[in-house]
DNA sequence: CCTACAAGG
DNA sequence: CCTTATAGG
């Protein structure tokens, strides 16, 4: 958790800088990022995409260093001063006994509500480049978590590409990927062949992208999807809620019809307010919390899936699984929850655990994964 | 100097299978790459762009180390297979006891044949961007050497992105670049302000790229240029030759006609076979080894204009001012002459050094340094 | 191989 | 900030 005076000084130390860098709106940001002036004045929300920063109203100078110890000022000040400096806390009224704990490894005694324990470990990960994630994770994750099955979103290579060095003994490697070289793409590495492997929605214009595989195991549906995202300026929201979320829940429950389905991935798509650091000011404003996008997913559950982590966990909190790489968001724990494993109501009985590594680095993203027990 | 044997084995250990990793005859290169079959076989030399490679034909498999320590097997063998794997040697019939030697640093003695000492240092350096040498070097060329100036070629930057980090102290700046961003582009550091400075050639046409900077001095016209490459494939070469070529030695024979002319920079050209490593497998294909561009050099010194260097290392070998990133070019001294100090015909009087200054790193050109006197 | 750019996130 | 692509060398 991190006091919003710290939050303010790192972001400009770094953040701002760079925006600078860049050209955006510099001469502003540039004063703000050395000293600035304050006193029982009003921080101010401000929205940078994935990464939202409280800047403090000029008034008083003081170097940001300052900042962080600042006594929080308890009673009301004058008038909202004093109240407004909070971080984003309420969080849809969470109530303060609440279990705010989740797991972020395996727990060895995780078992299904009738006791069993589990038989499958499913992982999920936006890698963001298997080429960088590979020279960077070296196999590490495959080799001490050993998953039964790992899918992987974000592969940003053409299948031809793919080097020698990501694939591993004991996997069998399925890929989809983009028409455009170096976006998008999925990948699934799976111990156990499956029944069938198919790529896409069915639908041309969905599936020029790699993002979706689709693979039919014994006992389930097996679905893992890179969403798109609605970009920045939400420029691609529409074709995101209209279309593609629409053809992708109708994929789900055309399986669902005939297998119980296990769909995971990243997608795009910060559910509740619970489930991003800064709510506030990224809503409608952010791709990944927009209404629509979170009406696609509420959509997406109420035509029979659960979110399997939240099931489980409905208190858990900053249980990100994802940070952006500007301004030194995952240091700071500033992040989203984006990726997912949503199950069919049924195999809530089979559920063991739902889990968000967080210490396993490598991408912006942190893996997932989910521990069922099939009879 | 290097062995044939040596060259082979260690450009396939590198390079090709770097070109295999492109996708680039794939299958062929990379079974050579590990192993070859040789006996008696020619070599084959194979033109790589900046790099030449021979290759030896298959029909023995050794492992590439075991091919270094090869005699030489002196006698004709069979035909003229023993006869090929000469380096390409030759170049224009040197004298074996000529003086092959060159100064690569700065000697205290250096004179003008009337026995002044130098009076003033300038510097020429194609960086290869400012932005990336700048980290590299990070000013040592200039605090060791402290020439009085230093022309700067491929800035790569447009003048208002130049970051603080390349200004020192001593010197002011002068910046020409490209209209195209990340491209061309050229500088100058002076410790004494010119009498006046212009850019490129006063031809619409040719200046558009900021390959050139005329500065005027007290007793000359200091010019430096970044003569455009003829391209891969020679694409360029008709532009350079016919147009860029004339109007360039046009622009110096009109200030030779005021001031002496100490013109510097990269040129794009080897201009004697003597001036690069591979010139039999370049001539007339690899930009900068082209007979059009040698000539284009030959008429510019017969303008009136001197090569300072060969002027007075006329026999000296292996005077490479640029290696080739590719292939560890640079560890296997495979270069090219590319950087030139041209003076005018009259200021031989005054010429007391031209150097290559090999031992600086930071780009895949290496500095060059003028040392002339005047009274 | 290396340095720039741009797009996408 | 980071990973891709592509141009240019």
């Amino acid at each position: 958790m991190v006091a919003t005076g710290e939050l303010c000084c790192h972001s400009d130390k770094s953040g701002f800088l760079f925006q600078a860098a860049k050209g955006k709106g510099k001469s502003d940001e540039e004063t703000v990022s050395k000293k600035a002036k304050v006193e029982d004045e009003p921080a101010e929300e401000v929205n940078r995409g994935y990464f939202t920063v409280n800047i403090i109203k000029p008034h008083r100078e003081v170097e940001w260093q300052i900042l962080k110890p600042k006594k929080p000022k308890k009673g009301k000040g004058k008038g909202k001063a004093a109240a407004k400096p909070k971080k984003e806390a309420s969080v849809e009224s969470l109530p303060d006994d609440a279990d705010t704990s989740f797991p972020t490894e395996v727990n060895p005694d995780c078992k299904t509500p009738d006791g069993r324990k589990p038989t499958i470990k499913i992982a999920s990960w936006n890698v963001n480049g298997i080429r960088a994630w590979s020279e960077k994770d070296k196999m590490k994750y495959l080799n001490e978590v050993k998953p039964d099955i790992l899918c992987i979103q974000e592969t940003k290579c053409k299948e031809n590409e793919i080097p020698d060095s990501v694939k591993h003994k004991d996997y069998k490697n399925y890929w989809s990927s983009a028409e455009q070289a170096g976006y998008a793409g999925t990948g699934l590495y799976t111990k156990q062949k499956p029944i069938n492997v198919t790529y896409g929605l069915g639908i041309k214009k969905h599936d020029d992208e790699g993002r979706v595989i689709t693979a039919e195991y014994d006992k389930f549906f097996l679905v893992t999807a890179y969403v798109p995202n609605a970009g920045k300026g939400l420029v691609r929201l529409n074709y995101r809620h209209k279309e593609w979320d629409v053809a992708f829940t109708d994929h789900l429950k055309k399986l669902d019809a005939k297998k119980p389905v296990i769909m995971c991935g990243d997608l795009n798509v910060a559910h509740k307010e619970i489930d991003l650091k800064n709510p506030k000011s990224n809503k409608n404003k952010t791709a990944g919390f927009t209404d629509q996008e979170r009406q696609g997913f509420t959509d997406l559950l109420d035509a029979g899936f659960v979110d399997s982590f939240r099931f489980l966990y409905p208190n858990a909190r900053e249980c990100w699984s994802f940070w952006s790489y500007m301004m030194n968001a995952r240091a700071k724990n500033i992040g989203w929850r984006l990726d997912y494993f949503v199950i069919s109501e049924r195999l809530k009985a089979d559920l063991c655990d739902s889990i968000i590594q967080q210490s396993y680095m490598g991408s912006d993203h942190c893996p997932i994964m989910l521990l069922m027990s099939f009879k």
